[in-house]
DNA sequence: AGGTATTCACATGAAACTATTCTCTGAGTTAGG
DNA sequence: TAACTCAGAGAATAGTTTCATGTGAATACCTGT
């Protein structure tokens, strides 16, 4: 009954936003600080494509949150404004190759480039592979171009497939009579062209640049700016920037991890009607941030893989750690209970192993000699976390 | 005691299978002329 | 006769199974002292 109450105040009291969409990761800048010297190499390298030649290849290391996309996206943007003014051929398609279900096959990943030209009728399936490279040879090949693409996280597409559709795309240009297309590859994983094909890899990095990571006073400044335009004059406590920065300069200088961190708090602080951003803000974002990203990881596992989680967690309460094996036991004993059908050992093993990747479990191979060889499983969650999936398993799988 | 050889309990890899989604094709069907 | 329907063939893809091979170190076994 006092709900009307309730949205009356939510209206009346001002948010200490006035922006967010500049906090967002979505967001992109005037301009990029401390990226100054890198932009310019990039423009340089890419220049070429303005005068319809075809730049060299081009391949980006660095950490996530060190600014590769947005200095990317941001030259392209100078570039595409550019060429239209001037009426250049020049066509600048960015992918992110992470996308699931969008770009993370080869097939996928053609087909998303030529929606990228204004064809949106291109099948999801059903079509042979080098069906959709003809329609895409058909369509870049109409006119004399120059092709910039990038592909984000690139190491996403050779982890599932080989190395083989980077080599495709290496050797398009030879099959293109007019167009030529020059590939911008992004990564976060430094060592990643090391263990590929010599002729992708010497190919695809004629040119290489690594990003390093912000320092501390960099992600200041960049908070700074971007609280400047997000935030009503006065609503972040002092020492609050200096503190978020400060988390993320511990890991690795991520600015995305740090302006995320500030929206957060923000929020939190809007949400509890205060006036200000204060640190204690900050310390319950940074929980919510890696709560959220458990929560969120969890529910969006297949049922299979909720199970398996399940099973750990029947398992937690007894004792420390615990071995593929019986993980395995349990598994199937709850999955004969709840009528599921139960996999084999060899998949739980790969769903471990999954788990373990995405930070969920701790698990490392030991050997116990005579024993045997087994993953050994803990879970690095407080019994609260530990309760809350629980349930959030026991309701998705209505066990 | 010191040195090998075994052995366990899985890990890891490769290939094949299953099920689903989607296109394309051509045969058969239908409705209108 | 043109338009429509529908089954079947072929692809891509995700998830899984089957089969095969690999593996680190605690034990068992041996050997010579």
């Amino acid at each position: 009954m006092d709900m009307n109450n309730f949205f009356e105040n939510y209206l009346e009291r001002d948010s200490l936003f006035i922006n967010k969409s500049l906090l967002l990761s979505s967001y992109l800048p005037e301009e990029v600080l401390f990226r100054g010297d890198l932009i310019q190499e990039i423009a340089n390298i890419l220049a070429p494509a303005l005068r319809v030649e075809k730049p060299s290849n081009l391949f980006v290391y660095g950490k996530t949150g060190t600014g590769k996309t947005l200095s990317l996206k941001y030259i392209l943007k100078s570039m595409s404004e550019i060429a239209k003014k001037r009426d250049i051929p020049i066509k600048p398609v960015y992918i992110n190759c992470k996308l699931k279900r969008v770009a993370d096959t080869e097939y996928r990943l053609i087909a998303q480039i030529i929606k990228e030209f204004g064809k949106t009728d291109v099948p999801a399936t059903g079509l042979p592979t080098d069906e959709i490279y003809n329609i895409f040879y058909s369509l870049v090949d109409t006119k004399k171009q120059v092709v910039l693409l990038v592909l984000d996280e690139i190491d996403q597409l050779t982890k599932k497939m080989g190395d083989g559709i980077l080599y495709n795309l290496t050797r398009i240009n030879s099959e293109l009579k007019n167009a030529q297309i020059a590939l911008i590859g992004i990564s976060n994983n430094l060592v990643f062209a090391e263990n590929l094909d010599p002729r992708v890899q010497s190919s695809l990095s004629e040119e290489e640049l690594i990003f390093p990571p912000y320092n501390a006073v960099q992600i200041q400044d960049i908070l700074r700016k971007r609280a400047q335009g997000a935030f009503r004059p006065d609503a972040i406590e002092p020492g609050v920037i200096e503190k978020c920065s400060a988390y993320a300069a511990r890991e690795h200088g991520d600015a995305r991890r740090a302006i995320d961190l500030l929206r957060v708090a923000g929020e939190l602080a809007d949400r509890e009607n205060s006036s200000k951003i204060t640190i204690p803000h900050l310390d319950d974002a940074e929980d919510k941030i890696e709560s959220d990203k458990i929560v969120g990881t969890v529910t969006s596992q297949p049922k299979q893989h909720q199970m398996v989680l399940y099973a750990i967690l029947l398992l937690t309460p007894s004792k420390r750690p615990f071995f593929t094996g019986e993980i395995y036991d349990v598994y199937a004993k709850v999955c004969k209970k709840a009528h599921y059908n139960v996999l084999t050992q060899r998949r739980i093993s790969d769903i471990l192993a999954e788990f373990d990747m995405l930070g969920i479990i701790n698990a490392k191979i030991i050997s116990k000699g005579r024993y045997g060889r087994t993953r050994e499983v803990s879970l690095s969650l407080d019994d609260d976390m530990k309760r809350k999936i629980k349930e959030i398993i026991e309701k998705s799988l209505q066990i």
